[in-house]
DNA sequence: TTGAAAGCGCTAACAA
DNA sequence: TTGTTAGCGCTTTCAA
């Protein structure tokens, strides 16, 4: 650890902090100049534009975003209720950036994937008076959030719907991602393929087994044995797994219905990777460094952040437009573990 | 898409917001008597702080953070300005685990690697008042910060000092990281070991390559065309193994000298991976499950930010204390890369 | 073009 | 225990 001692000068916590009024004293005019240049009201003196600039520099004056929020009545900041602040989140980031293209803050704050946490953390925004809230959901009922709605708070459902409660949404075709997948698997000679994903609980669990059930059915292959949603658990995976690879006519390929569960089957296989046919959902990072590499269903990042703030602005230009639902396409993209043969 | 009809009963935007007064109207009681059960003051009779309460629920009261946070000075929120949103932020995590146990809330925004955001980012917090900021340094010059600090903002560096400004900080054991990568290698019999990490312009770049070069010249190793400093880019890593790997005496290890370097080492390096032992510093997800897996100096993630949030309070409750410097020991996670023989 | 004064929604002295 | 009142720092009518 280093030390070293404060410097008289550079002693912290001394100077109060200047306010407007301050800065118009200092600058020999009224409050509302100050305001005027601070707003770069167009309506000022250039004269008095520089007098009080350089009243400001001289002060250090640094406006307070919360009083004139306060007065304003919009925040010109909107929340994001995400999942988790730890692990890589492309679709936060967009949001990020497409706020800020249209000026506006975002404030991220993790759910940490419980009930709890989304309730306290969408209220803590409330009580900030975000302009909006864009959420990936976790609870399973939103009603909390229906005052807040009909007053006319813009909210955005991203990747799962909210329960209990109707917001514009955008959704993943997840349908449309299995069915993809599977037919690739087919086309490349398969046809005893399983499914490993998530708890049916979960939407896009849900309705990722349900369109693989589907697909099975399209095609007349196997289904016993052959779909194993439930937690994303190594535990759970690896007896899916061997489930899925044993008895008298084993599944030549996998689709994996999350990124968790095609990490947990690669992690398992080891080497024994390469003899097995999988397609994963969702793509993560690393995915093309592997070997084989993974073949993914890829979500569009970068559309679902844009559209989450297109149809919360929207929302907020219009709060009686009719509820809107956008499913935006997922892509495949082959990389080597998805092109292997029937072992 | 979906649509749907807004509903008489549903219809966003009309209702007002309730204010604290209305409450005290529909309550029957006086302003400040809200405001106590709002805060939990237990000097209310239980009388009227159920009927308080039923009030608020009745209008859907939501206090408004804003002006409270005006009245009392303080806003229980702290900046974490971190690189970006989108990459997994294992410290952003820590930090906002840590923040939520002190009852503070995180506004974590994204600098994107720039000079002129870090400063945009920044000034939007202290505009919001924010009661500290954690930030990742980018910027070459933080002489911007000084007035806010010197006024009593807390300011914590995390990863690489500020420059131009004292303030408390948080860095990992770089020297002591690449000594034992270093040593690691030795051990396992290599004599001529590379280096590839980031340009030397950025501090931690700066500090991995000259301990490196001091470890070469303590074990007497070669070092000409094994350091190689640079930009983070495909083809300059590229050349730079090429070098490495070229040559009457090849080296035979290689210390990665970021999570970016060591990806795009493997990458290249793709099935010949194994030939060459690599100790990457820091960890990243799957660096397990990658063949061989991969040796990394790990950073404690944990210890960064839950370190960085100590020192903020610490810096809250005494802004004189001398400014500190802590550094968090790394660890060497031996994955099979780094444990190859030379070949 | 500039200034005086009201008030955003809340908390905190101070009274009652 | 409860109520009255004065601001927190700013924007915004409304006059000058």
């Amino acid at each position: 650890m280093t030390e070293r001692a404060a410097d008289g000068t550079g002693v912290r916590g001394r100077r109060k902090r200047p306010t407007m009024l301050d800065v118009a004293r200092e600058a020999g005019v009224a409050l509302r100049t100050v305001s005027r240049v601070v707003n770069e009201d167009p309506t000022v003196g250039s004269h008095l534009v520089s007098r009080v600039q350089a009243a400001i520099s001289a002060l250090d004056y640094v406006p307070d975003e919360r009083a004139r929020q306060l007065r304003r009545g919009v925040t010109g900041t909107i929340g994001a209720a995400v999942r988790n602040l730890t692990d890589a989140h492309p679709v936060l980031g967009a949001i990020d950036h497409n706020a800020r293209e249209a000026g506006l803050t975002v404030l991220a704050m993790s759910t940490e994937d419980e009930e709890a946490r989304e309730r306290e953390v969408v209220t803590s925004m409330c009580r900030r008076r975000v302009d909006g809230i864009i959420i990936e959901p976790i609870s399973s009922n939103h009603q909390y959030l229906s005052a807040e709605v009909e007053s006319g708070l813009p909210v955005v459902a991203v990747d799962r719907p909210l329960s209990g409660l109707e917001a514009d949404t955008v959704l993943s075709d997840n349908a449309a991602g299995i069915g993809t997948a599977f037919r690739h698997l087919v086309l490349h000679g398969h046809r005893r393929i399983a499914y490993i994903g998530d708890h049916e609980r979960i939407f896009t669990g849900r309705e990722r087994a349900a369109a693989f059930r589907a697909c099975v059915a399209a095609h007349g292959g196997p289904l016993d044995g052959m779909v194993h949603p439930g937690a994303v658990e190594p535990d759970r995976v690896v007896a899916a797994l061997q489930t899925a690879l044993g008895g008298p006519e084993p599944a030549t390929a996998l689709i994996a219905g999350n990124a968790a569960t095609s990490i947990e089957v690669l992690r398992h296989l080891g080497a024994e990777a390469g003899r097995l046919a999988i397609v994963g959902f969702d793509d993560f990072l690393l995915a093309d460094i592997l070997r084989p590499a993974l073949t993914v269903i890829a979500q569009d990042d970068a559309a679902i952040g844009r559209t989450a703030i297109e149809l919360l602005l929207a929302r907020g230009a219009d709060p009686t437009h009719p509820v809107r639902t956008v499913t935006l396409p997922v892509t495949l993209v082959p990389r080597g573990s998805g092109e292997l043969p029937p072992a």
